[in-house]
DNA sequence: GATCAGGCATACTACTGAGTATTACGTTAT
DNA sequence: ATAACGTAATACTCAGTAGTATGCCTGATC
């Protein structure tokens, strides 16, 4: 065979999708490799081929789903208009990630709530770390903009940690519920999302 | 020995502690009987003289945590002033209630996102359909106030729905980041939870 | 057309952990 | 005393699973 690069890249792509579907319906502890060989039409040897460990696994489907919900909201922290529309368009696309690469979300919300308690090797807790550092730095972008937004008159005045954090696990508690419907399209999604932040952003109350 | 009931009953319950700190942490599948034996200073011949099965704790956990909740906030439906009042005397007291019953809401949690898939016996399976029955009984009370909110003006008429799914999930997603402080007082404690409410009901924006 | 290497499957090992069977201990009744 | 019972510890079984060792096939290269 000796594939092509693009090729092998692929495969892993497809273990990954395979292993977050999975970690998200099972959980860490509750996913086999078998499992996820399984859904790629393949055996334990494929998977170990391309990856370490389980953990290793994990630990890329993380970082994948760090990268995208980034590279899908960062632009937006420079937009124009007050910092309360520039954190309604980061939450927007927030949500749109979510939505799009639900099962990436929910494992990286697994991660966050430290549910992988096994023997680590040095070198995952580092990788771990770095991880949580890029989580962190993204967690720091909601609360740049809450601050912004209170000393712009745009938001109220409250305690922006508080506000940062409760509006951002408000907007990843959407992947408690929300699951993909197939013959949603794009502008229902996007509209889905847009009442959602407005309910975050504006409150319940009249 | 020869336990009164009260003792037993003392015993179940602390199990039943030990069994929510110990799935709030590593999950269920995470979670070995080993555990939390250790956790009560026992071992498994203890556990297993009072619950059937890993899952039969689960279960127990997952009932109290419900039953807690609800005989928390019920009072609450029934209040004077507008829905809105009712709704934010409720949420209030379902924060105080995750945050005193921290680890039995995060099993509470866990269930509602179907982290069990294990093979049920028709037993379990009937129990755990009872107790998704009670859950959504729960959910329906702030649906209703919701509802009745948007009747009576006090609320913003969005959909009744989302709005209640919403409200809940987010007040569920505290659990994400909350963790008790040993030096905090009941005070500080009520403080929190109202500031958060405030928030959810309020929204962010000026 | 023989050799070689990459890519994967198969067959194993070693271990963990749920559940069970048996034993031991303390308490109460006789 | 001792029998009978309730409560728990100890010592297992057995299924399942992460990880490993090895073998097989295919296509490229000479």
């Amino acid at each position: 065979m000796s594939a092509t690069p693009e090729v092998a890249a692929d495969v892993r792509a497809k273990i990954l999708d395979a292993a977050a579907e999975a970690f998200m319906r099972n959980g860490f502890a509750g996913t086999t490799i078998d499992d996820i060989a399984r859904d790629v039409r393949a055996t334990k040897g494929l998977i170990y081929y391309h990856f370490r460990s389980k953990f290793d696994i994990f630990l890329a489907v993380y970082g994948e789903g760090m990268r995208r919900v980034r590279e899908r909201v960062e632009p937006y922290t420079a937009g124009p208009g007050t910092a309360r529309d520039r954190l309604v368009a980061m939450s927007t696309a927030h949500l749109l990630n979510l939505m799009e690469a639900l099962a990436y979300h929910h494992v990286v919300h697994q991660a966050v709530r430290g549910e992988v308690s096994a023997a680590l090797k040095t070198r995952q807790i580092e990788a771990l770390k770095d991880l949580n550092r890029l989580r962190s730095d993204y967690e720091q972008m909601f609360h740049a903009a809450v601050v912004a937004g209170i000393a712009d008159g745009s938001l109220r005045p409250v305690d922006p940690g508080l506000a940062a954090r409760t509006l951002l696990s408000n907007l990843n508690a959407v992947d408690m519920w929300y699951r993909r419907i197939d013959d949603q399209s794009a502008d229902e999604v996007h509209d889905l999302a847009v009442r959602i932040v407005d309910l975050l952003i504006g409150g319940l109350a009249a």
